[in-house]
DNA sequence: CAGTGGTCTAGACCACTGA
DNA sequence: CAGTGGTCTAGACCACTGA
């Protein structure tokens, strides 16, 4: 075996506690008893039992011992979708164009704007994401330009700037909102639809340490467009 | 400071890493050198790095050395709520009608419930997430009986099936789609909606390592409803 | 093939806290 | 106050891999 023995250590209580064998609640050995029991020393033992911490699957109290967490907190893995990617994938031309941009100062009327650049200038990109030529989305950014200065240089025309910025602009942090919303009058006149009409709307705000990068706000066609979140190790069958 | 010492020397970097100071790709000092740094053992300064690596803000290559990591992948953590939770701190009160509850076998004609429940007997319920007795979504839910035999026992007036499942049934593995869509005439009666108005549709399916757990179904207002995901070690200042 | 990280040992002292 | 986990030391051998 090349698996080390810390994780296999690991690897073991984890089976244990996903197949409800060991139940929330339920105390784990002490180190001691580990370290006779896999043979090794204190150090083997304790790495193992601290990436189960980390995992969220046990807690540890000094003096009373080592026990099966409760069940974790809901969350999961959401894939923020390259659109561009997605498109391709399911073997769809994609383009992006853009119909409006300008360069100003925050507007004091928004605080996200001043949020997001500060007293520094912004530029607005908006445009729309079309799938075969159908529109998809429609989106609407925000870019610090103290924090991305070299987005001045850009086009915008066929490629998007998430696309643009996800190459250039590493960011740290990152907050999204996901809502369904009616789609208002220019909404449905960008993607084609009846006003009022089902919308995927995704609000996302990122950061580099401090500093903030970017603000955009897309609607999605209802019908055409899912999230997808995934938690958990294995694979399901049903994906492929 | 009682802080330990592999933590300062994580922070350390997670710190210089945010802040751009370290760039991607950029070589971080050697084990060795770190001990001298630091001037401590081996094992602390691995034990820093090793937690770095997990939260994927460096990568380490023998022989070559330990470097700040590309820009991660674009992946979020998504909250899932704990309904009652989320209203209650809202200061609203919750609760849950149920308004259907069948045992059945899986109808052939939907593939999704046999994939939950193989040859095995389903357990439908349906109702709806009050917030200060204001509808806030609809949730169809099947649960697997074979997995969830207790489930049989449990009434489900005011308390949520997804709270009991939550305590009672852990889960390894879950995968959410979210879409916007139209209320439909069953949907649009049971929140008091006009027909068609948005929702944020949620569909859940949660799995015990190969066995099936339970499907829900939840469409929420979507005036009333937001999802938030997350992704950087910093809270923001937004974040209270 | 030498430098780097990966793992592991066999101890040690300490902090916490529940029996 | 004794058992438990938290941290740390000062080594060791090894595996990998890029200069």
């Amino acid at each position: 075996m090349k698996q080390p023995l810390h994780e296999r250590i690991r690897s073991d209580f984890e089976a244990r506690i996903l197949s409800g064998e060991l139940l929330p609640g339920a105390r784990l050995p002490t180190e001691l008893e580990l370290m006779r029991d896999y043979d090794c020393a204190r150090m083997t033992v304790s790495k193992a039992l601290s990436a189960l911490v980390a995992a969220g699957l046990i807690d540890r109290r000094k003096r009373a011992g080592t026990f099966v967490a409760r069940p974790r907190v809901h969350s999961m893995v959401l894939d923020i979708p390259d659109l561009e990617q997605e498109v391709l994938q399911r073997g769809q031309r994609y383009h992006f164009e853009l119909f409006n941009r300008e360069v100003r100062t925050p507007d004091p009327a928004h605080p996200d704007e001043a949020a997001l650049a500060g007293e520094g200038e912004l530029i607005l990109l908006e445009g729309v994401h079309f799938a075969d030529d159908v529109p998809l989305a429609v989106e609407a950014r925000l870019i610090s330009l103290s924090a991305v200065p070299d987005i001045a240089a850009s086009a915008f025309q066929g490629a998007s700037p998430g696309a643009w910025l996800l190459k250039h602009v590493p960011w740290t942090e990152a907050e999204t909102r996901i809502a369904a919303v009616p789609a208002d009058r220019n909404v449905a006149a960008r993607l084609h639809l009846a006003l009022g009409s089902a919308c995927l709307f995704v609000e996302r705000r990122t950061w580099r340490g401090d500093e903030g990068i970017t603000l955009v706000r897309q609607h999605f066609v209802g019908s055409a467009y899912d999230l997808i979140a995934r938690f958990g190790s294995a694979r399901r069958p049903s994906d492929g």
